[in-house]
DNA sequence: TTGTATGCGTTATCAA
DNA sequence: TTGATAACGCATACAA
């Protein structure tokens, strides 16, 4: 314990010595840095980083927003992050939401409060003007799309991707499409609508509200959907999932009840996650630890440079054909 | 922006006013307790939180150590801690460390720095020892047994855990059982691996070290399982499967394979978590949400009131009986 | 190569 | 009810 000053007298040197000891700085006489070091071990110090932080103005912390950290949707963005974030001397506060307003603006506040050096938000439900507000304070990444707003992003084009589920349904000859989504507001949902619709006008289909399924995040909704299915006097062919969670849940209890992928219906579902091989789910592969990983070089680059090489990157998707389509 | 300084000369009183305004401490009379306010909106100043910390001396994060972020057994438990660690105004840092020593006595550094003030450690490669010597610097959870050791800690008793699964099994007629586990080093592990031996000693069945699996964590670690099974003269009937997803890796992949289950092999997994359910996987059920907000909450009690009512506790298990063994 | 002095922005103690 | 001032512990500009 104990704190720089103690160190210093114990090694008869200033504390800018023991400072410079302390931080590898160059120009100390091998003698007094030794002497230094064995104070340190003989008080059993270590730095305080608090008062580090304060001198400094900053954490090299960076915070993490996400409404679920068990989902492994989420899971996967952080499992990036995290990496990366650990290579360069980093560490993550995590913010998890349940997308409540307060919980979101709390993790904005605390890049005002220094607590943090940048923020990256995986999803949100504030208004993006809220978050705009505070960037003064410091590098906040979005994981969507910011269409020209002058903010940084890293994010899959859910658009294209959609648009590829789709016109590979519509190959397959689908024409009776519906979706399920995890929620129906946020930037990557509404890109995700976009596609759908767009699709839907091109094979001039009209959409059929009762076919789009909204609240779908795990496992337990793809039963939901199953059950809400198996009421319908008409019923869709094919279904884009967006979460292979979701498309487990459906195949396996459509499955359970007798009904026959892909026959009787297609399933189409994104992430490629291991739970999609296993049960041979044709999925979109979306890169989600790679996401995480540039967003964290995006706020680092922007933190020790002061200056960005580029300021919103895309990320693009493949499809992984395999059993439901 | 500014400080407090600023605030309390545009307010006209002092910093200790203005201090005792931002903190809602009594005493001040209300006409200054307005323009201070004022002042902090007219100048729109936050506090610095690293100066409060290194005033304080305390941060309200918790560190989180666990191996892996993106599996759904840690990030269960990450997700009970942060409910819990929200409502009590606590943040988390996040630790993840691949098991990697360094990082998770970086994680008991960050402690000993004042980074945190108390550490919860999901899952750990060092040697207790190693940790028992950093828990002068704050409480230090331990999610396994500590078996009389003086720590805390918050445990599934897995000892318990497996003997259920291997009785269920051995009274459902099975002698020739093995079992896939993450990894066959740590206390949880260990506790699995005694409950195993004991309960085929009490069958005076011999171990057969090639049906035991390591490093058994994910679905495409049961593919790897079965392809090793396919391969054996002799096969086992039964298997304990320490994760719901590498038990679900085993299922689909075995019957992929055209092994019936349960007939030809039984498969009696770990924590319940949604993907059993929707494989129909007889499971037990483990409480990690309820154990990392145990483990916060222990944490909590020790910092808040300085001491507990108790140092250990232990959460038990049920078995939900569904269609695999 | 080393030391002195000051700043970082709060909280807390003590006196008034 | 209020204010002055001393911690909190480190980094760093500047002087030597």
């Amino acid at each position: 314990m104990g704190n720089i000053r103690e160190i210093a007298k114990l090694a008869g040197v200033s504390v800018s010595t023991v400072s410079r000891v302390l931080n590898n700085h160059p120009y100390v006489k091998e003698e007094k840095r030794k002497a230094v070091w064995e104070a340190v071990e003989k008080l059993n110090y270590t730095k305080n980083i608090n008062a580090v932080h304060l001198a400094k103005g900053k954490t090299s912390i960076i915070g993490v927003v996400l409404p679920y950290v068990n989902h492994p949707y989420f899971s996967t963005i952080v499992e990036g992050i995290s990496m990366e974030a650990l290579q360069c001397g980093y560490h993550l506060l995590l913010f998890q939401t349940s997308y409540e307003a307060n919980k979101e603006i709390e993790a904005l506040e605390m890049l005002k409060m220094k607590q943090v050096d940048g923020i990256i938000i995986c999803s949100r439900t504030i208004h993006w003007e809220w978050i705009e507000a505070y960037k003064d304070y410091g590098p906040i990444v979005l994981c969507e799309n910011v269409k020209g707003k002058d903010m940084l992003s890293v994010y899959i084009n859910h658009y294209q991707a959609f648009k590829l589920g789709m016109n590979y349904l519509i190959e397959k000859g689908h024409r009776k499409i519906g979706y399920c989504i995890g929620r129906t507001t946020g930037t990557n949902s509404k890109a995700r609508e976009d596609a759908y619709y767009e699709a839907l006008k091109q094979i001039n289909e009209s959409p059929r509200p009762e076919w789009i399924f909204d609240h779908c995040l795990y496992i337990e909704d793809g039963k939901r959907v199953v059950t809400s299915l198996l009421t319908m006097k008409e019923r869709p062919t094919a279904l884009l999932v967006s979460s292979d969670q979701v498309a487990a849940g459906i195949v396996t209890f459509a499955q359970h009840k007798g009904m026959k992928i892909p026959e009787e219906l297609a399933i189409l579902s994104f992430d490629n996650h291991p739970i999609s091989e296993a049960l041979h789910i044709t999925t979109i592969e979306l890169p989600l630890s790679l996401m995480g990983k540039r967003a964290f070089r995006m706020i680092y680059n922007h933190l020790e440079s002061g200056e960005m090489t580029k300021k919103t990157e895309e990320l693009s998707v493949h499809l992984v054909e395999r059993l439901t389509v």
